[in-house]
DNA sequence: CCGCGATTCGCACCAGGTGCGAAACGGGAC
DNA sequence: GTCCCGTTTCGCACCTGGTGCGAATCGCGG
């Protein structure tokens, strides 16, 4: 290793790095790729290119349209997205759950589940006519300090794991009602912390209220949480039911897992 | 090489070839697998399986519920499974033709595009109260002798082609509608090909017929097809007018295409 | 029939990847 | 606290698998 890698860390190795690599660069392009300007963009010789290229097609991560020279995403990236989905939601029981949040609160609800900075959205369980979080559908989120649940991610985290979070996310003001003083955040991470609750109302989108409560591995981890999003003008006088809503049905997902 | 690989085939690399194992079987596992698990299934040892894992989960190909030791699928694999459908579907005005078919006929209307013996769904226009295709949603489906759109990508390929696909796909009698018979369903396919149009009713789903055209890129190829579904009961007086929509869908996309 | 991109093939070199063993974590159990 | 067991990282020597180059082949449009 004669330290001239363009590779940041220390162990790894390449030609893997190289075909996930160039997954992601397929994707990136919305009418995919060809050979030549993969292995330019990655500064790879033309051969290894279509090696690495005929192994990604033979299992099927890659493929082409009838005729065209471009690469694009195959079938395989397709069935893994959908596996995702499915480990995120695991079992249906925990989709019953869920359902009954939904039916108690008469609100959308939401299970989402905690994997480091980031916020997967598990499952959501709704009807047609309620408030629902605009954007948030099932995959991956932004986290976000002005969502009952970011904050109860945040919550669980320690001092540093917090101060990490906000260098990489600095607290934006998304309405007028946005916490954005650091100081402040953490004192609310406080309040998370000691009530096992987390309440946002209006934050994150105007007249939009959340409440989330910790779904909490049985080391008492917190990995997820369970929540729901009314109106703002709803929230003041139904937050008891809201809360008993969301709080019995992250104890039940809580006491299903493993 | 001294003959002793598993692999099949000549060409190829094998960590390449490795991570996208892994992250297949990790996929598989609807609760994840621990590294131990992983190594044991394909046969690596352990030291390998970890620095593999390194590489998959440094590019959050993979990660990990907080505090739990297995891997399972992570951001960017839902990040590459939303570029796939993008890529399918790619313009909006894709979109805006899909909405005038489905306007125009008063039924779902389906974009598909072909790749090899597959079917991805590219885009669904509906509205609440159509019959629809049973289970049919975007991305890649099961390639069917009896869709609409499944006689249109076979119409496509040469006699060797629709050979090889009934080879590894035969013609099964999904209804009592359902064409088994090869020669008979040829002969069928001769008729696409004269007619530049695809007719199906009831050949997959019972109360169900489909009618599709095909997408041509400008060299002539057909790479896709607009379809739309309605039910068989309608189909016999409305057929002109859908044939009219899916074609007019169909050709106006051909031409959008590059 | 020629020419030009895309794609595959062959081969020699050598650095990246592998496997092994051992060491450092980490967290229950007692 | 201490011991144990499973997980994860580290170091190192060997050598095989991967790379890059050039040439050959394919496929198509003119």
């Amino acid at each position: 290793m004669t330290a001239e890698g363009q590779n940041g860390d220390g162990s790894g190795n390449r030609s893997a790095e190289r075909v996930l690599r160039i997954l992601e660069l397929v994707g990136a392009s919305p009418s995919g790729a060809t050979a030549a300007e993969i292995a330019a963009a990655l500064g790879l010789n033309l051969s290894t290119t279509y090696r690495l290229l005929g192994t990604l097609a033979r299992q099927d991560y890659i493929g082409r349209q009838a005729g065209d020279h471009r690469y694009i995403l195959g079938r395989t990236v397709d069935t893994l997205g959908r596996a995702l989905r499915y480990q995120l939601v695991a079992t249906p029981a925990v989709r019953a759950v869920l359902r009954d949040v939904h039916a108690a609160a008469h609100a959308p609800a939401y299970l989402t589940v905690f994997r480091g900075d980031d916020i997967a959205v598990a499952h959501i369980e709704d009807s047609p006519g309620y408030p629902r979080i605009g954007q948030l559908h099932v995959g991956f989120a932004e986290a976000s300090h002005a969502t009952a649940f970011g904050k109860l991610m945040l919550a669980a985290k320690d001092d540093v794991g917090v101060a990490r979070f906000l260098e990489r996310h600095s607290p934006l003001a998304l309405t007028s009602h946005s916490v954005t003083d650091a100081t402040a955040l953490r004192e609310q991470l406080d309040e998370v912390r000691a009530q096992q609750l987390a309440v946002e109302v209006e934050e994150y989108m105007s007249q939009l209220a959340c409440i989330a409560a910790p779904v909490k591995a049985k080391s008492g981890k917190v990995i997820g949480a369970v929540s729901v999003s009314v109106s703002a003008a709803d929230f003041s006088h139904r937050a008891y039911d809201l809360e008993r809503a969301v709080r019995r049905g992250a104890w039940q997902i809580s006491s299903q897992i493993e």
